[in-house]
DNA sequence: TTAAAAGGAATGAATGTTCATTCCGGTTTA
DNA sequence: TAAACCGGAATGAACATTCATTCCTTTTAA
């Protein structure tokens, strides 16, 4: 009980303080403090550094695949599913700008070399959807005949690198516009 | 004349390390050690370590924009114009990796946060063919109306994906597969 | 009911390591 | 021979991690 609240509290500062400042502008004392709690504390709940930046990264990504997957328009058309994928993967970061901020610092650094490949769409024995929406597509031959990844970067490398210009200030980034980002990526797939 | 020499010797051990290991993975014992240098001696031609990075990064823009300006088809339609530019961007990239590479450890490290927004396209001063493209096509209308940065996410950040992908050997780009790339992202910025 | 004792959670000063940077004795060059 | 150059040991700052000690809660026993 107790322990949870602590847990908790240490990977909301470790995780704040590493969005905004990097992993540089993080060092345990800093997150320590940050969390109300002794330095020794953070290594009754996590093994080491490494560990602790593991672990908000791992319960990150466990909440946006339940976003994802809440309501998520199984057995529609291609289309409307892609749409559906991407507004809310817009949503999702722009309403958790820390998340997005953190996930960004974490793929881009020796943390993450090893889930750089898993970015959003692994398979983390979890229903893929977006390798069932490539599939799907492919089949139906309603996206272009791409190698998989390249569908992946055709379809979500802009949306992701708005949000992050959304997020930095240099775009605001409203519903419609988000619209016709996506939009803009299906023109980029669709045959 | 040596003093040259010496500089780049450093400067390619510095960018050599950088590249592959990241920035941790490149203290300035190591640098000097690959380089055949003393330790001190890097600080005979760089203020500190920051200059030198940034001094590496600066070398590597001024190289890329470059080789994009060489024989760059002005004066031809827009469409014409993209696919050039994104050609030679995969082109000079695949050729490259160790400064795409370095680029991409420069830009998502507290170093490169000043440049971030300057990106490919930020006004340097010289011809900024991208910009120029942009304003062209809205004027003539065959590109969508969008936010310019808008714009260019959806012209190159799939293309900058793939080179990563290609360059981690997740996928072979070769050019029948840079060109249907870069058709796509014609496909979704055109009107 | 209360005092004492145990168990274990929390703490932060101390430790050891990893660097960037400096400095000065040696070396080359003009 | 003086001046410019080099090299790399020495320095000190920044950190992650440890561990002896304190603090608090729960259990025991009188």
């Amino acid at each position: 009980m107790k322990k949870q609240i602590k847990r908790e509290d240490i990977i909301c500062a470790a995780m704040d303080l590493i969005a905004d400042q990097g992993f540089h502008g993080a060092p345990m004392s800093m997150i320590a403090q940050k969390a109300e709690v002794g330095v020794g504390t953070i290594y009754r709940y996590f093994e080491n550094r490494d560990m602790l930046i593991e672990a908000i990264y791992k319960e990150k990504e466990k909440r946006l695949l339940a976003f994802l997957l809440e309501n998520y328009s199984y057995g529609q058309p291609v289309r409307k599913c892609f749409f559906d994928i991407g507004t809310r993967l817009v949503d999702y970061f722009i309403r958790n700008p820390m998340d997005f901020k953190y996930s960004e610092q974490f793929h881009n650094s020796p943390y993450g070399e090893a889930h750089r490949r898993n970015r959003i769409f692994a398979s983390t024995g979890q229903p893929n959807i977006f390798m069932e929406l490539y599939e799907r597509g492919v089949a139906q031959q309603v996206i272009k005949t791409l190698p998989p990844v390249i569908f992946f970067n055709l379809a979500f490398a802009p949306i992701i690198w708005s949000v992050r210009d959304h997020i930095l200030g240099m775009v605001q980034l409203d519903d419609s516009l988000a619209r016709l980002i996506v939009a803009s990526c299906w023109d980029s797939v669709k045959m």
